[in-house]
DNA sequence: TCTGGGGTCCTAGGACCC
DNA sequence: TCTGGGGTCCTAGGACCC
């Protein structure tokens, strides 16, 4: 398929831009979860061990071992209970406490080892190694793997290319394909191609379900197939998006380091029920809760709130249940980081909503428009009290962070907890009094 | 019986304005 | 009966990620 003119000539210009060589490392930790519960238990380490999502409901992380038996990733844990009694599984519920800790640790140490680091996700991290020479590429990862697992315990693979989803292709090869070396440098042209006429479209970054679906149905099923598909026939049937990762796929550079001190945007706050809830009053206490808690998480990055979502649902997986869900956004007067004024925003949009019928499965609070307290220029319409609400959240904020969470609360929370998750794996391993995931800026 | 949570970005379409 | 065109902004919903 030989590119047309006008795509000749938008190539040459993005290469031109990118003349600068590029080498990008993907440093991911093996089975992350289930690497953090080996730290503190080495018994079940050659055992096959899952680790569940929130409320024990799905698998999240898998050992080889629990690959190797067939536990799928995001199965239901309910669906592979039978596998988990046969093979003796090792089991435990999230605790993201303790990989929250972990990950801070492993991402530490990277540090050390670039100027220019991007953490991705709790478990990743994209690290420029522009400034490696060639030849040595191939032992700096080596030590660098090394001295991972030396300081941290934790296991973790490298891919190295000249683009952000390259790296990610040959992190995949580095664990599926070489086990046992776990790191994976891509080099020159002929090399990729080689690799991504082998790979699935469908483990492309970037490239979901939906997409590949589409893909597939036009007869392009390989990395390499969609390499080499036409610029305007991507454009055309899905967005840039798309068109990014093909250019990535071509050794051009288009998707940029992004730093992790960037704010963020949203804030969202939601948990699934132990049990069906029916009733308001439970519904209420536990917006409320995840309202305390988001309002808690945004005050630790000094951010304000302009407008705030509850939301509510029943199971959407219940057959014999009409699916309902329901949310209602309130935008606020001034933008505020007050938990009781927000609280009580909260529980007017769920007083919009609640209807009595549908068994509910889960409700959520999410903060939309966030920016920093300091941008924030005072309304004209200001009521006077905000420097008493600062006092008195700072004053909360410190009495939970010193004698454990929910010491000083909101009475509408209630303290019963009836709505509270199932979590009967736990470890009990605990770092720290907070169950929501770190704060480090990850997507 | 039992199916996670928290993010970002993009697009289409509506409202509104001149 | 005939009923513009172009721009901006906002929002809901979809798709993707780990």
């Amino acid at each position: 398929m030989r590119p047309r003119f006008g795509e000749w000539l938008l190539m040459s210009y993005i290469k031109l831009k990118n003349k600068s060589y590029k080498k990008i490392a993907l440093v991911d930790c093996n089975s992350f979860y289930v690497s953090c519960e080996r730290l503190f238990n080495p018994r079940i380490n050659n055992l096959p061990v899952v680790v569940l999502s929130n409320n024990d409901g799905c698998v999240i992380s898998r050992s080889i071992e629990a690959k190797k038996i067939g536990i799928k990733m995001g199965e239901p844990y309910f669906k592979v209970k039978q596998l988990v009694k046969k093979y003796n599984v090792q089991v435990y519920s999230s605790n993201y406490a303790l990989y929250g800790d972990i990950s801070r640790r492993v991402m530490h140490v990277l540090k050390n080892f670039s100027p220019k680091i991007e953490m991705y996700s709790i478990d990743e991290a994209f690290l420029d190694l522009s400034l490696i020479k060639n030849e040595e590429v191939k032992s700096f990862v080596s030590e660098l793997r090394s001295i991972i697992l030396k300081w941290t315990g934790i296991p973790v693979s490298i891919g190295v290319a000249q683009t952000k989803t390259l790296s990610k292709v040959a992190n995949h090869l580095a664990k599926k394909e070489k086990i046992g070396i776990k790191n994976f440098i891509i080099n020159n042209e002929e090399e990729i191609d080689n690799f991504l006429k082998k790979f699935p479209i469908e483990d492309i970054w970037g490239v979901g379900r939906k997409i590949s679906k589409l893909y597939k149905n036009n007869n392009i099923h390989t990395a390499h197939d969609l390499k080499m598909a036409s610029n305007t026939w991507i454009k055309k049937n899905t967005n840039v998006l798309g068109l990014k990762t093909v250019m990535e796929l071509r050794n051009i550079s288009c998707i940029d380091f992004e730093s992790n001190s960037n704010p963020r945007k949203n804030c969202c706050v939601s948990r699934s029920f132990g049990k069906k809830v029916l009733d308001y009053e439970t519904l209420k206490e536990s917006v409320v809760a995840h309202c305390l808690n988001a309002a808690e998480k945004i005050r630790v990055d000094r951010q304000v709130v302009k407008s705030v979502v509850v939301f509510i649902r029943n199971s959407p997986f219940n057959k014999n249940e009409r699916f309902f869900s329901k949310s209602k956004k309130i935008d606020l007067p001034i933008p505020t980081d007050d938990s009781i004024l927000l609280t009580k925003t909260c529980i007017q949009s769920l007083k919009e909503i609640f209807l009595k019928g549908p068994r509910y499965q889960k409700a959520g609070v999410i903060f939309l428009g966030l920016s920093t307290k300091e941008k924030y220029d005072k309304g004209l319409f200001s009521s006077g009290t905000e420097e008493k609400s600062q006092n008195l959240m700072k004053a909360i904020d410190k009495t939970n962070f010193r004698f454990g969470r929910r010491m000083i609360t909101v009475a509408d929370t209630g303290f019963c907890n009836n709505w509270r998750m199932r979590k009967g794996h736990s470890s009990k391993i605990d770092t720290s009094s907070y169950d929501f995931l770190p704060t480090i800026n990850i997507r």
